[in-house]
RNA sequence: GGGGGCGUGGUGUAGCGGCCUAACAUAUUGCCCUGUCAAGGCAAAGAUCGCGGGUUCGAAUCCCGUCGCUCCCGCCA
């Protein structure tokens, strides 16, 4: 176990324990509920309760009427009896289905063999005394009551009805506990929360900007944030120290499942740390957030295996692996350079990879035509992520059987058993080849583990692979610009034994970069940032900014930079993934309350809508649309 | 910007050139029913198959366009 304590000895811990939980009735005035449907216990039977919220289904055997109703805290069986509630009954047959009712009456266990294991309240039921019908429903355009896949335009255009199945007000509540979590915990180290604005300065580097014109000044724009990066190192340069916020974030880039136009980041940011530091701390909170959350899902494994970029990329041709499986490419240039096959000796020759990745128990006992299926299905997404084929070798179960598959010819005995001890390779496996220039194989790699997995049943759901990337290369060429571009982005400190690079070889110079990586996604990504003028006036030309320019963009931090400004790095969570993954959704739609379309609209109401010509005239604004478009007013 | 998938009673699906006057489940409506909990029984109503055009003797079905949702590439940390 680290210690934190040197960092974090100010531990100011503000305890909520002794607020006193506001519950109506204790104000004694009329009520609409007394207790919560979902917390009905046989401790609370003989108790008069007045219950409300939603039926969620209704049994009507005549002279008895059961309705199961239900709110955010659960599930409860309301009985209704003609002979003893009239009136209760006669209201209670008129109630459909998401009707909001009331109910008074008693709590008492349910007769000998009636209970309902199913539910949490299984075992007491409420006998209605009076029943008052607040409000009625239109038959709900889909279920409620049951989980059931409901086409998107649907669920969206009813989002109000879709954030009222259980799923979903799980999924809303949980994302409460994760921030509710991450809140208090850094509270309790210290960290101040600190709102920046949400209207803002464009910035021509990273994603297309959301522009809101300005009124006051015609003609010029605010930009929403990118991420509050700028600001949250003036707040450092302010000497806040420790630094979070829960942050609304806007790109306008096209969508993705996981992404949308607007999202939320953990944005952090602390000062007199090193790299080392930031990667502790934020892995301290994960893993007690995970506990605290959802602590039925195991990590794989504690401490955060560290994974250099470099290894990250060779062995799984990504920079956010899904580490629940193996599958990793292996290097066997030395082994295929010496076989008979003309492809990977030319390869080799001219120092191109050939990697080789064994899929435990893929060939098994394949019929020889269903293994060239399987085997074309890969080379298919091998092509269609660059290659200009797939090679592979299917091992026999038995252990005198042949190896199947056109290369196995080219390698010798020895060869083959020198292959296989290195890649661990068991009877019955498939063993794939990729040899072309590096990226591709790292492309191939990325395309076809994530399959294979799926495939094989590899992918645990209770499990969650965290993982850290370090060591990223500090600038990325690009090809079209002629120039190098920053990795993350033009803050980012180099690592310091790294710093000489810049001036010799700047492409080998790594980054104080680091990633918290979960199942295959990217969670959080942060780096330590330069502070030093010298050494950021050193970046700009490298990445193709004349100073000029950069002071005009960056004029104002550059200016902050020269009044004191302590070393200091930070890191932004991707809130809507985290709590994607640990609702083990594969969706961030999933767990946003109203989220957008892949169009960027809200179907719900009709977002974005055409500006009335009066706002848009305010604005000095004239719509310069492509033909045949209708200009709506 | 490009590629793939989907669009059929309220919902989920089937049908994929003529047997479709569109099937099934469920929901809905009415009646019956006092221990149900995916309640049950009986009956009824409900879709011109996203929209527009074309091919054909004939289109839910094939083709083109368009709209919407979705997945992926580009883009985006």
């Amino acid at each position: 176990m680290f210690c934190l304590g040197h960092l974090f000895l100010c531990t100011i811990m503000l305890c909520f324990d002794t607020v006193e939980i506001f519950t109506p009735h204790r104000s004694g005035q009329a009520m609409l509920k007394t207790i919560q449907c979902g917390e009905l216990r046989p401790e609370h039977s003989g108790q008069e309760v007045t219950l409300a919220g939603w039926v969620n289904r209704r049994r009507d055997q005549g002279g008895l009427i059961f309705i199961d109703l239900r709110d955010r805290w659960g599930i409860c069986q309301v009985v209704v009896d003609q002979e003893t509630a009239p009136d209760a009954h006669n209201h209670a047959s008129n109630a459909r289905n998401e009707y909001v009712i009331q109910v008074v009456g008693k709590v008492r266990m349910r007769p000998d063999g009636t209970s309902n294991p199913e539910l949490a309240t299984g075992d007491v039921e409420v006998v209605a005394s009076e029943i008052e019908i607040l409000n009625a429903a239109k038959t709900p355009p889909f279920y409620i009551n049951k989980e059931d896949s409901i086409d998107e335009v649907v669920r969206m255009k009813y989002r109000y009805l879709d954030l009222r199945r259980p799923k979903m007000q799980r999924n809303i509540v949980l994302r409460h506990r994760v921030i509710k979590f991450i809140r208090d915990w850094l509270d309790a180290q210290g960290f101040v929360e600190v709102e920046t604005p949400i209207l803002f300065k464009t910035t021509p580097e990273g994603a297309r900007d959301f522009l809101v014109p300005s009124r006051l000044q015609p003609g010029k724009f605010y930009a929403l944030p990118q991420s509050p990066q700028q600001l949250k190192q003036l707040l450092m340069v302010a000497g806040y120290e420790r630094y979070f916020q829960i942050a609304r974030c806007f790109r306008d880039e096209d969508l993705r499942g996981q992404r949308q136009p607007e999202f939320t980041q953990l944005d952090m940011e602390i000062s007199f740390v090193e790299r080392e530091d930031v990667i502790q701390l934020n892995e301290t909170l994960m893993r007690a957030l995970v506990k605290a959350v959802v602590p039925e899902k195991r990590i794989m494994e504690e401490p955060f295996p560290r994974i250099l970029y470099q290894d990250a990329m060779e062995w799984y041709g990504s920079d956010k692996p899904d580490i629940r499986y193996d599958l990793r490419a292996v290097d066997v240039a030395d082994l295929a350079g010496q076989s008979g096959f003309a492809v990977f000796v030319n390869n080799v020759a001219e120092g191109k990879p050939v990697k080789a990745m064994r899929v435990p128990g893929m060939a098994g006992n394949l019929s020889g035509t269903r293994l060239r299926t399987v085997a074309a299905e890969l080379e298919d997404m091998a092509k269609a992520a660059g290659a200009k084929g797939l090679a592979y070798m299917a091992l026999p179960l038995e252990e005198d059987g042949e190896v199947r598959g056109p290369v196995g010819k080219f390698f010798t005995v020895d060869q083959k058993l020198a292959l296989f001890e290195r890649l661990g390779a068991q009877p019955g496996d498939l063993i794939l080849f990729m040899s072309d220039r590096r990226e591709v194989v790292w492309a191939v790699t990325d395309a076809l583990r994530p399959h294979l997995a799926k495939e094989l049943g590899l992918l645990d759901p209770t499990l969650l692979g965290y993982c850290w990337i370090v060591d990223f290369p500090e600038f990325l060429w690009n090809e079209d610009e002629q120039r190098w571009d920053p990795s993350q982005h033009l803050f980012t400190m180099p690592m310091p034994e790294d710093i000489p690079l810049l001036d010799t070889d700047p492409g080998a110079a790594r980054g104080s970069q680091y990633d918290m990586v979960c199942n295959g996604f990217e969670v959080a990504g942060g780096s330590i940032r330069i502070h030093d003028r010298a050494l950021q006036e050193k970046i700009f030309p490298l990445i193709g900014q004349d100073m000029d320019s950069a002071r005009e963009q960056f004029g104002h931090i550059l200016e902050a930079f020269e009044y004191g400004v302590p070393p200091h790095g930070g890191i932004a969570w991707g809130i809507d993934r985290v709590v994607a993954i640990l609702a083990g959704e594969p969706n961030i739609r999933e767990v946003i309350a109203f989220p957008k379309s892949q169009t960027g609209s809200d179907v719900m109401s009709g977002t974005p809508s055409s500006a009335l010509p009066a706002q848009l005239e305010e604005l000095h604004i004239k719509l310069d649309l492509p033909e045949e478009e209708e200009i709506e007013a």
